[in-house]
This record gives C-alpha cells, sequence and structure tokens, in this order.
DNA sequence: CATCTATCTGGACTCACTCAAGAAAACGTC
DNA sequence: GACGTTTTCTTGAGTGAGTCCAGATAGATG
C-alpha cells in the first residue's frame, strides 16, 4: 500500500496527512520528474479542484522535509521525484528533453570532491549529463546528412 | 585591448559588430555569473538605453556561437559567462548564493561518464557541487549553536 | 467535541523570458 | 561615400513558473 507508507513519511516528517499530499506523493511516485503544473493538473484528476497554491506549498513542504527532491536541468521549471536518498544524477537529451536516472557509482553525497574548493564545505554535486537520445539520434541521422 | 578581442570574437562567428554586442562582452567578463537583467543593467549604465529584448538576443546569439556559456545553477534565473571551452564546473553557496568556479580536472567535456548511458550520446557533465561558504559558516555557528 | 494551528482557496502579483512588427544600423558593393 | 540587403535593436504586449496575501477549512491534540 504506497498510500499507507506515503502518510507514515508524512506523519514522520511532522506533516499532517491531507488528501492533498497523499496524492501528491502518489502522483509523483508514478510519473517521476514531472514539473509542477503536471503534478498540479494530475492532482486535479484525481481529487477534483485543488488550488496551485496548495500543490506549490506542498511541493515545497515535502522538499524541505527531504521526502521530495527538486532537481534543475537547465529548463525552467523544477522537476520533482521521491527522494531516494541515493544521490543519483540525471542525463538529459538535448534535442527532445527525455530524462533518466543515472546511478551514482558512489551512492551519497557527495559522490565528487572539486579540484578547489575555495573554502566551502561541500554537500553534495549534482551531475547533469547532457547527451542525444537514440531516437533524437536516429531522426536526425534520417533528415540530416 | 579586450574589446578589439571581442570585436574580432563576433566577426569569427559571423555576427556583426554592435555597440551593444561589444558592452554585453565587457560586462559579461567583468562581472562573471551576472544574469539577464544585471548584464543589461551594466550595459545601459556604459550606454544608455538599451532594450531588454536586444539584450536578450545579445545573450541567446553569443551564446549559441560558443561565445558566451549560460549555466543554470538551480535558480530561476540563467547565468552568463566568457566561453573558456574548459569545460570547468561551479561551486554554489546553499546559504549567500555565492557562486565559484572549479577547474576542471580533466579539462575537457564530457569530463565524466555515468554509470550507465541509457544509449544516450553523451556530450557533456554539468556538475554543480552545493555547500557553505566559509563567511556563512561563520556567521551560521555564531547565531545558532 | 473544542480548540488550535497547519493547510488550502482564490486572486492578484512578480520575475524571467519570449513573440511580433517595424525602425535603425552594419556590412558588402558600387 | 551612397545604396541596398540583412541583421540587429526598439517598443510593447504576452506567457509560464512561481510567490504573496487574507481568509476559509480541516487535521491533530487535549
Amino acid at each position: 500500500m504506497p498510500s499507507l507508507d506515503h502518510a507514515s513519511a508524512l506523519r514522520h516528517a511532522g506533516l499532517r496527512v491531507t488528501a492533498p499530499r497523499l496524492a501528491t506523493l502518489e502522483v509523483v511516485s508514478e510519473l517521476p520528474h514531472a514539473d509542477a503544473e503536471s503534478v498540479a493538473q494530475a492532482v486535479r484528476d484525481r481529487l477534483g479542484t485543488v488550488s496551485r497554491q496548495a500543490v506549490y506549498d506542498i511541493l515545497n513542504a515535502l522538499t524541505d522535509a527531504e521526502i521530495l527532491r527538486r532537481v534543475s536541468v537547465g529548463g525552467r521549471s523544477m522537476r520533482y521525484e521521491l527522494h531516494r536518498h541515493d544521490n543519483h544524477h540525471h542525463l538529459v537529451c538535448t534535442e527532445c528533453g527525455r530524462l533518466e536516472d543515472v546511478p551514482c557509482t558512489v551512492g551519497h553525497a557527495p559522490c565528487l570532491t572539486p579540484a578547489e574548493d575555495h573554502d566551502f564545505e561541500i554537500e553534495v554535486a549534482e551531475v547533469v549529463f547532457r547527451g542525444r537520445c537514440s531516437r533524437c539520434r536516429e531522426t536526425l541521422t534520417a533528415t540530416a546528412p
């Protein structure tokens, strides 16, 4: 029962268990890397009316509680995924925007240390790999020689 | 004379040499990691009126020409720096947003290869290190024990 | 069940950026 | 240097993502 797990995750973080929050967690686990608007739409599909503000509040609260992880891959909108505490990275297609997870070989953050730390206390290293997915490579070689 | 270099860089890329473009290049070299609005403001300080649209067009054209590099470190706005073709990375303070360059030990892209490539043809690996800078660490330990 | 306070609603607003049409200015050619 | 072509810039409106605010609602605690 995923929603039971979700409910206990919420309670664990000291957050109230509400229908919009449970729906948000279900949506994010079914549509990983969804942006806020997609999450809002999918939540509305299950519950009827849910305000944009509620969705943003939820996404922010759950991100702060480390139940969700917010990822920025360069586009204008943030993407959300369940926080699996595995410090994995992302692979983005420069043509179509397709987004895949890449397991981190180290597993825990920070998986890399910079050559020079500028006296920062490094917490995480986020890596975004950019390239062309197989589908886009085929399309491009078919049209452009 | 930096503006001579800038002018030839523009001509090399097949772009016309205009005052707003030269000013933009000067501004970006003086204020690395500036966002579009800061660039626009600094360009206006030198030239008088320059439209927002002109600045965005310039930043896009110069980024396409690989004279500038656009970097996204998670905030809402894009940052710009001179493209040095060295594939360096960035270090961001999670408290104050301070942004530093980190040299890439490999030097050319992609400096890393993912554990699993999902049949992508990887072009670059962009790494963002997040942590606390020394200044913010001091401030935090002073107020919160 | 009552109360308290976290959460959600609705609506206005900001910010970063884009679109479109026409005016202005670079560059190549005479 | 003047001319015409084409790129670049101006003006002004528009979009998408996200935030702010005041008040209504509904989990949690006693």
